[in-house]
DNA sequence: GTTCGCAAAAGTGTATACACTTCCATCAGC
DNA sequence: GCTGATGGAAGTGTATACACTTTTGCGAAC
């Protein structure tokens, strides 16, 4: 009857984590950044659910390393919000509240329609070419129902970008925000289509590609609007359910 | 000769750190906190200047506590970019490039002028009046040349808007941002005087409280467009000083 | 007098040990 | 049968140990 989910599945090792982070040619990246990649992908692909425990030591037996490495990468992911940690009672995967959901795509309106703004007079036509590369990636991805695949796309649309502004920054930034909005969607279980954000996104290229600052701001506003709006944030059942089981 | 700085100077313990981080009555903040905000405070009062070796063993002397919790305090101030680690090589407070400093204050510009914009329209009489009372503050602590104080209060009033704005998540961000900024204002030797940030306030505040949000938008880019511009960016003596002094 | 090499010192990276807290199952008392 | 106490199991928090890397100082060779 609980609705607790179960207690830690298998954690596989991330295929290729996209991470903005490491710049330079990081041949051999730390056991800790090994495990943080592994973890966060894990939950945008929706291996891990919300609530989740993540006891350390079963961390530390998977990747066959000391719990210290688990500990450095669990309070790297409770930076990241990914993951809430409780003194003493350990680590879960992070269960963003409503309100948070409503900040997070609050600023992320407010960097990105800045940035789209820039992009709009600033990308060249390489980089226009590189934005549609990308586009026949995520279709592709849509197309074949690869989830894991298309759920990491969609999200680096929006890093691409920024990285292609040349703002490193920013492109951290964003990364964080367009994870944690992953992990939200996941919780308030979208019903906001891959195929229409897709379609969305290849709205906001044409617009670049118009050098339509205007439109293109708007379409992303439009697309923001649309993913958290197509958000299940009533707080209808979990209410209900919260209310009447009390996690411990 | 070396311009190298002293090798770790006494970080006494902060007075108070104003983190927007701990949200609720943290009446005992860990000990990795307290070290966090301790490296944090030294660093924006300046205290600890730029380049600063950060040995761990030395550090946990002086806050009576192991390696390990001082280690886990350097993580999170390298992940603030307030510290950078090298592998092997240990901790040392970081030195924001030109390049970073453009960024962040791009980012900046991003992020507050959709914030002003909003504080506009959205804040009440009674947090207009909390914003003035701010200002007070800033005016006392310039009056009596309180630099570290003053240096607080300046950044604080970005954050503290924001946070009024009930978007925490804006607020954690901006805060990383402001503090990032002063040690950058810190590296480059600012030209911009206290007083002058402090007028910009005083006209932002005024220009909210008419309601006229482009007016208040204005405002706020042509005030961090000052502070940037002030620094002394230009890469002439610290490029050839570099350039003749390599660092090791 | 300068340069190179080597060994000791200092410092970081990871694992492990142990104290202490939380969780959970069992059992006595009602 | 139910409630509440109790002891152990599990898990987290911090310190310490030890391997390995970088740095530094000294002396030999040129």
């Amino acid at each position: 009857m609980s609705r607790q989910p179960p207690p830690l599945q298998v954690v596989r090792p991330a295929p290729r984590a996209s991470k903005v982070r490491a710049s330079a040619g990081d041949t051999s990246p730390s056991s800790t950044q090994r495990i943080v990649d592994s973890i966060t992908t894990a939950i945008v692909e929706r291996r891990l659910m919300p609530g989740t425990k993540l006891a350390e030591q079963k961390i530390a037996d998977i990747f066959k390393v000391s719990r210290t490495l688990v500990r450095q990468a669990l309070n790297q992911l409770s930076r990241d919000k990914l993951v809430t940690l409780e003194p003493a009672r350990g680590a879960r995967v992070a269960e963003p509240s409503i309100d948070e959901a409503r900040q997070v795509f609050e600023v992320r309106n407010m960097l990105e329609s800045a940035m789209i703004r820039r992009a709009a007079s600033e990308l060249s036509d390489a980089q226009l070419a590189e934005l549609r590369a990308h586009l026949r990636d995520e279709q592709a991805a849509v197309q074949r129902t690869d989830v894991s695949g298309r759920t990491r796309l969609l999200a680096d649309f929006h890093v691409v970008i920024a990285t292609m502004l040349g703002n490193q920054v920013l492109a951290e930034l964003l990364s964080d925000l367009v994870t944690r909005s992953s992990l939200i969607a996941l919780m308030y279980q979208s019903s906001h289509s891959a195929e229409h954000s897709f379609e969305e996104h290849v709205a906001i290229v044409d617009a670049l590609a118009r050098r339509d600052a205007r439109a293109a701001v708007r379409l992303m506003e439009e697309h923001l609007h649309n993913v958290e709006h197509n958000l299940q944030l009533d707080p209808r059942v979990p209410d209900l359910e919260a209310a009447l089981m009390p996690r411990t």
